[in-house]
DNA sequence: ACCTGAACACCGTTCAAGT
DNA sequence: ACCTGAACACCGTTCAAGT
């Protein structure tokens, strides 16, 4: 078996997809590519990295696709974010977990500051800015891929009472982009 | 030795702000109560159960404290929840990571529902609209607590060139009042 | 009722040894 | 250069046995 960074954290995407985060294992994993756990050390000095590398990996197909559009804004950022991370099972985890500013993430970041401050946003409050268009995302689709898992336990009967019925309920596209907005109402309204 | 549920949530908790949520262990745990690991599972079904009680006793901590409050609003409600949760290391992890509908975290959730609905947010959003307030709490004192810690690996130099110096960042009680006002003056440009 | 000893089936990681 | 066997120090959890 001829391995390499790719072939591992390709690898551990697809065992993500089938079966989440909570049972990747250097051993599950190694087992996956017909190998043995202590193997996958010679590509990657600890779990950590083989994590940063799968971030790193996401965040270079949304610089692809990102490469793609002219004169980006901030809703066509966090669409195909939100696209490419919902295409690997609990990739918000792993972004929460794993060191940022990586190359491929770094430039995400950077761009992301920069359509910040071109909708008016000032230097001191940047960070905080870039910060909470970050967080909005990654819980949007962690919640997501959350509900899509359906092995919930049950809300209890009095609070479900008080909900509005599916049929009333914001379908999740639509919910992500009345998020987007009140993100975005909510800056402009804040810097002028 | 006489254990029972309180006590050994409240060892947890310390031991949360001593090491964090990574070195906490079962068997940790029950050393620092000098008991044996075994002994916990009388208390607790299993780890997930304590994890559930800290969140669901943080909550009573917020609950509590809001019912000295009269005619509460959404500021208070998040500062109070920001508040607490910063008062226990990790407790934005834990609260991702255990079923929300316990008693009093339910209670939380309601009136958070209940402030949102008041702003004018329509039924249909009400659910996104409470997740997302839920979610940029929870990330912001997560985030806090990450950099309180100290330990990440450095920035990118090239990267640090393009960033207001530290004299010009907000600081981090601004900075969430900020951010809490992006959101609600976007829920208020978003409802009307 | 409450605690423990001892075990089971896992982890991540290291490192001498093989090819 | 690349992979493995075997071990180390951990996990969460169970359960018969002790008091």
């Amino acid at each position: 078996m001829k391995l390499d960074r790719q072939t591992i954290q390709l690898a551990a995407i697809t065992l993500l997809n089938e079966t989440g985060l909570e049972t990747l294992s250097m051993r599950t994993l190694a087992k996956s590519l017909d190998v043995k756990a202590a193997s996958l050390y010679f590509h990657f000095k600890n779990k950590d990295e083989l994590m940063e590398g799968i971030a790193e990996l996401i965040s270079g197909r949304i610089s692809q696709r990102l490469a793609k559009v002219k004169d980006c804004d901030f809703y066509q950022l966090a669409h195909i974010l939100r696209e490419e991370l919902k295409r690997v099972n609990d990739s918000p985890k792993i972004f929460e977990i794993t060191y940022p500013f990586t190359p491929n993430r770094t430039k995400l970041i950077l761009l992301g500051m920069q359509l910040m401050q071109d909708l008016g946003v000032d230097q001191r409050h940047l960070t905080v800015a870039g910060n909470m268009g970050n967080n909005f995302v990654l819980s949007y689709v962690a919640d997501e891929q959350y509900f899509a898992r359906g092995t919930q336990r049950q809300m209890p009967a009095e609070f479900a009472a008080q909900f509005p019925s599916p049929i009333d309920l914001a379908n999740p596209d639509e919910a992500f982009d009345y998020g987007l907005d009140i993100f975005i109402h909510g800056l402009q309204a804040t810097t002028k």
